[in-house]
DNA sequence: GGGTGGCGTGTTTTT
DNA sequence: CACGCCACCC
């Protein structure tokens, strides 16, 4: 059976898989069968007879890991003990769950997402720009430097910035809140303050995989290292040409020193691509070759010749959305499907007008990324609710739901609240439960006294019905609090409603699924899940440049080709070029690509010019694109050592250099452009 | 003291 | 355009 697994792979690839012992770095461009590779490796071990949940597969989106655990898991035969295959962060929350009371903290803590982050600093600080300050925080946590550290710290506003800093741990302490960094962070710190956890964890994980290993950070690498304390079994794949994540830290240090880090390390490069036609190769490569600091690879095609791809140019968006959708119908007369196709951008705003667009020709889209499912704010609301439902201390769910729906309770009756919980130590809700009527009344007046009193009553009263019947439960929590119906009037109401019925959906489901499911273990599912999972049929899929790494489509769109956009402004040019590289390479069978004149972008329309990777690709030659790099073009005089003075009738790219088409009085001559000067 | 509307600003990308 | 914040009005 074990031959069975193997048989689909090359002689490389089956080498890499069989290697079982001691450190492995796989490095392949695109395409090349490394998530294969993993995957396999995996089936492989647990066909061997090691025990499943002894293998760690990490890797950083959750994208990548839904899509591996699908291709593994049809490669095993009996998953009655899953593996545990989940992203870094993922990891990081399950390790927490049951380790985090060593650092004094109850294991129901909550994640906070970039907004809470947000909120809670703009709580906190009036002066500081918040976004510099949240990064800076990560910052921090990722090099793990302490508050104490960060005090000490000479730069620009370090000293407010360490201030802020310390309140926040300390807000996120008292709240029993963690966010993304403490996921990756905290875990750390525990395997590195307690050697024998450290010891425990790495013979309990014994076998390590990484994905996409090009995109961890330094914290993350660090966590391998103790993952690996008693072990030296790891084995990483990854594709320099394909990190686009160094924006958030992530760093190629991590392939570059790996032979350092571990002992006899076993490095495998796969050279072959299994996935494109060669035509999709040949300009993905091409464009890649203009990246200065590469470790540089062969990816040798091993699929058809193929369609050279398409470049479409529109005046607008409007008409660039038309373009693909004749196109998308044109395929699916063909009896190709939707879920072959996707169409990808580097940036999520620009998904709007495809909705649109795809809205009214009536062809189904699947939208990934955004503005995520778990993330909207009545979700979140929701969540908040079932929170202070399943635990009424916890005070920042009981913050963001006290006033929602309306019942009058303002910021500074939240706040007087607050301050008394504060100076008695107990939660908010205890607050209201246990703080005598007298004071309370003197506190925040008799009406909104009562108000809380009710919300406390409901919040018991629901309590009871959970208890009774989680069936019940749903029906009577809208009709008590009256959710969905506060939305109504809002003019985006329907959609929201949709979301929230949508949210009790998959409530529902979870616990018809299975008796033993309830409120709090849904909780702890969807605190790190960001979409909902896929309906079927078929749909096109949308979606950014970063959320589609190590995915693959038969048919690809990417839109917004245009300087500003696409490389965008200001951004690392070799990261976008990668970026160009990872959407490319998407594509097996064909790929468009569509570049407009004008877009309309944050309120204003305005004019763009294509991007540089259409002709760096060799998709588009040159055009006035050239006249900036060559300083030649048609028209301009010339004069030439030996055939003296002309004009130039074209400019064609050759190598780093031009060749030009120069008429010297009448005798036109083919000229390399280096062979003459401009006047 | 709370709620609503007007105004200003602008996240690239993910966890 | 679209969201979030503040100020002003109820
Ligand atoms: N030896 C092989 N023979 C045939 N097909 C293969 C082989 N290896 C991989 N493939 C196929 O090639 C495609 C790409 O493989 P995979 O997604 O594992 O590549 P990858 O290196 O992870 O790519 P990327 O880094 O771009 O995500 C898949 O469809 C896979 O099934």
């Amino acid at each position: 059976m074990a031959k069975d697994i193997l048989k689909d792979l090359n002689p490389t690839q089956q080498d890499a898989v069989k290697h079982i012992d001691g450190p492995m770095l796989i490095l392949a461009g695109a395409g090349s069968g490394k998530t294969k590779t993993i995957t396999t490796r995996l089936a492989y071990l647990i066909s061997l007879g090691i025990d499943p949940s002894s293998i760690l597969t990490l890797t950083f989106t959750n994208k990548a890991a839904k899509e591996m655990k699908h291709r593994a898991y049809s490669l095993i035969d009996d998953i009655t003990i899953p593996p545990l295959l989940c992203t870094f962060h993922k990891f990081g929350l399950i390790f927490l769950k049951f380790h985090i009371q060593k650092l004094g903290r109850k294991n129901n803590f909550m994640i906070v997402d970039t907004d809470d982050k947000k909120r809670i600093l703009r709580s906190l600080e009036k002066e500081l720009e918040i976004p510099m300050v949240a990064s800076m925080i990560s910052k921090f946590k990722n090099s793990f430097t302490s508050v104490e550290d960060a005090m000490i710290l000479n730069d620009t506003n370090s000293k407010e910035v360490a201030n802020v800093y310390e309140a926040y741990e300390n807000y996120l302490h008292k709240n029993n809140l963690v966010d993304f960094d403490d996921l990756l962070f905290l875990p750390y710190k525990l395997l590195m303050q307690d050697d024998k956890l450290c010891e425990e964890t790495s013979k309990k994980y014994n076998y390590i995989m990484v994905d996409e290993y090009q995109d961890t950070n330094e914290l993350q690498f660090k966590l391998l290292q103790k993952l690996c304390h008693s072990h030296q079994n790891i084995s990483v794949v990854g594709d320099d040409d394909q990190s686009i994540y160094e924006w958030r830290g992530a760093t190629i240090k991590n392939i570059l020193n790996f032979d350092k880090e571990f002992k006899d390390v076993k490095i495998v490069k796969l050279e072959h691509n299994y996935r494109s036609t060669h035509e999709i190769l040949k300009y993905a490569n091409t464009l890649i070759e203009h990246n200065q600091d590469r470790l540089g690879k062969k990816l040798i095609g091993t699929k058809e010749q193929g369609e050279k791809p398409k470049v479409y140019e529109s005046f607008n968006e409007t008409l660039e959305t038309q373009k693909i959708i004749r196109d998308i119908n044109a395929l699916l007369d063909n009896g190709e499907e939707l879920n072959d196709m996707a169409i990808l951008y580097r940036v999520n705003a620009i998904s709007r007008q495809l909705e649109d667009g795809l809205t009214k020709a009536s062809i189904n889209y699947k939208l990934i990324g955004g503005k995520r499912f778990y993330e909207r704010a009545e979700i979140k609301d929701l969540i908040a609710y079932f929170r202070t439902i399943a635990e009424p201390n916890d005070n920042f769910s009981f913050k963001r739901i006290i006033n929602q729906p309306k019942r009058g309770i303002g910021k500074t009756t939240v706040d007087k609240i607050e301050g008394l919980s504060k100076t008695k130590n107990i939660s908010m809700f205890e607050t209201i439960s246990q703080v005598s009527s007298d004071e309370m009344t003197a506190l925040i007046g008799k009406k909104n006294y009562r108000t809380l009193k009710l919300f406390e009553a409901s919040i018991y009263e629901i309590q009871d019905i959970l208890k009774n019947s989680k069936m019940l439960f749903i029906d009577h929590f809208d009709d008590m609090f009256e959710f969905k119906q506060s939305f109504k009037k809002l003019f985006d109401g329907e959609d929201r409603i949709a979301n929230i019925d949508e949210f009790y959906g998959l409530l529902r489901d979870y616990l018809i699924k299975d008796e033993k499911n309830d409120i709090a273990s849904f909780l702890n599912i969807i605190s790190l899940s960001s979409d909902k999972e896929d309906l079927d049929g078929g749909a096109i899929s949308l979606m950014s440049i970063h959320s589609s790494k190590g995915l693959e489509y038969k048919h690809i769109f990417v839109v917004g080709l245009e300087e500003g956009f696409f490389p965008l402004l200001n951004a690392d040019i070799q990261e976008e070029r990668r970026l160009g590289y990872v959407a490319f390479t998407r594509a097996k069978s064909s790929l468009t690509v569509s570049f407009v004149q004008n877009r309309f972008y944050k309120g204003k329309r305005s004019n763009l010019t294509k991007s540089r990777f259409l002709v760096e690709s060799g998709l588009l030659k040159g055009g006035f694109k050239m006249k900036k790099i060559s300083s030649f073009a048609k028209g301009d005089a010339v004069k030439h050592n030996l055939f003296g003075l002309g004009t130039i009738e074209m400019v064609k790219p050759a190598g780093s250099l031009y060749k030009l088409k120069i008429n010297f009085g009448g005798n036109k001559r083919e000229i390399m452009s280096s062979f003459v000067t401009k006047l």
